[in-house]
RNA sequence: GGCGGGUUGCCCGAGCGGCCAAUGGGAGGGGACUGUAAAUCCCCCGGCUCUGCCUUCAAAGGUUCAAAUCCUUUACCCGCCA
């Protein structure tokens, strides 16, 4: 990892990295100094998802390169609601509701960054600290007197939303609140950066001004472009819903499959995104890839990495190794009991009381949630995208018998190509 | 405050008394081809105890043998005039 400045701005240009920032120079400038910088994460959801892993990420970069990250969580600002990038009001959520996601996403973020390193350990901040005690009056009076409703109205997040229908005063005020954030922590921790994604812009360089105007002190802004797909779609969203950090939400086999799943095209721009690879290592994975894409070795080490990142090592591994053995790759019958629990383990399931009669393919499949209706199973049976234990099977009615079930205790439906579950015997 | 227009399935959007579970597009799903990729082609796409039945066209009531389609009220949106 750079730790020169000017190797750390490099490196993020490299990787895609960089958006704009203010001053280059004086920016790669301070970095040769430990700076502290920061980013903001607003609970808009019990967990962080994938799109949130791009700038923690880069912050966690920074650690790497010896600077200070500070990760903010938005308790207040996740009360407000964030107009940039939105083209309609967001509802509001209740302050407990916002208060439980804080906890679960300061747990989170914690996660990868290290708040043992020396002399360069990592903290967590959370806005309402400071945010909270303030009075109408002295928001209005000490901070509110430093804006220019003219130039917030020309903010993009501001200005598109008028073009849209409107804007509450509520999400309107919502820069004044990131910048107060930011002025806080250049007061408290002499914070002199903040990353941000490409839409945060205004929002952090609103921030900039305020620290001017108040403490006549002076910052940086970078930003991280948003990350696209080749094919335009957006990333990090699948037909389930987005790609979730928690693991109750998203299991580490559907997280450790979206990544090997991942488009061709895309593939080595998320290894730079994403990977703490080196420059070299990357582009040795992206000749392997161009020389046989068949391969997958560049999906797989992308998919390797994040999974034991996000989750672990060790969950990485059991997770790969229920991919390897459930996809083709050998007689699901030659598994070993234990190679099968765990591999099943990794997926949606549905169990059956050994003494009970045993349910339709369709019934099973239903049950263990992979589709919405048993209608939806049906049309499986019927179009032939229905396997027993990797076996086409055909017929409406078609139950698997007691010999079906391997090693006496599982059987594992399948619909389509890739879509797996289990079913226990119990 | 007055007048007019709108609210349809995951999204966009036709339908404007029976032939409507509702045209078309997108998203999504299955198949073929492949590499657990993309592109392409074919098929599917409310639910169920499935040759039939049930629940949907903002909500509630009504007219009719019959309503997404007509009437009334309510809620929300959007224009024009004050």
């Amino acid at each position: 990892m750079a730790t020169l400045s000017s190797e750390l701005i490099a490196d993020l240009k490299w990787r895609g990295l960089f958006s704009q920032s203010t001053d280059e120079k004086a920016l790669v400038e301070a970095l040769k100094k430990p700076t502290t910088l920061y980013i903001g994460f607003d609970p808009t959801a019990p967990s962080l998802h994938v799109g949130n892993l791009v700038v923690l990420l880069a912050l966690r970069r920074f650690q790497l390169a010896g600077h200070i990250p500070i990760a903010l969580v938005g308790g207040a600002t996740g009360l407000i609601g964030d107009p940039s990038g939105k083209s309609e009001e967001r509802s509001l959520n209740t302050s407990d509701v916002v208060a439980a996601w804080v906890e679960r996403i300061r747990g989170q973020v914690s996660k990868y960054l290290d708040f043992q390193a020396k002399p360069n350990a990592a903290m967590v901040a959370n806005n309402l600290d400071w945010t909270s005690p303030l009075s109408a009056i002295e928001f209005l009076r000490d901070i509110g007197k430093h804006f220019s409703v003219n130039q917030m109205l020309a903010k993009d997040s501001v200005s598109s939303r008028l073009e849209a229908g409107g804007i509450s005063y509520t999400e309107f005020s919502y820069q004044v609140l990131q910048s107060y954030d930011f002025l806080e922590l250049y007061r408290r921790h002499n914070c002199t950066l903040q990353l941000g994604g490409s839409d945060q812009w205004g929002n952090i360089v609103a921030g900039l001004d305020l620290i001017r105007r108040v403490e006549s002190g002076s910052g940086h802004a970078l930003t991280i472009p948003l990350l696209a797909k080749a094919d335009g779609s957006k990333f990090g969203k699948t037909a389930g819903g987005a790609i979730w950090l928690d693991a109750e939400m998203t299991s580490p086999y559907a997280f450790f499959q979206y990544w090997l799943n991942t488009d061709d095209k895309d593939v080595i721009n998320f290894l730079k995104v994403f990977s703490f690879k080196s420059r070299a290592e990357i582009e040795a994975l992206e000749k392997t890839h161009n020389e046989n894409p068949g391969a997958r070795e560049a999906h797989r080490a992308l998919a390797r990495e994040l999974t034991s990142i996000v989750h672990s090592e060790d969950i990485c591994n059991r997770v790969e190794l229920a991919s390897r053995a459930l996809f083709g790759q050998g007689e699901l019958s030659e598994l070993d009991e234990a190679t099968l629990a765990s591999a099943l383990a990794e997926l949606p399931r549905t169990t059956v009381k050994s003494g009970d009669p045993i349910p339709t393919w369709v019934e099973l499949l239903a049950a263990t949630g992979v589709v919405d209706s048993k209608s939806a199973a049906r049309r499986i049976v019927k179009e032939g995208g229905a396997y027993l234990n990797n076996t086409k099977i055909s017929g409406e009615d078609f139950a698997p018998e007691k010999s079906d079930f391997l090693c006496g205790k599982y059987a594992v439906l399948r619909k389509g190509k890739r879509d797996l579950a289990a079913v226990e015997l119990i």
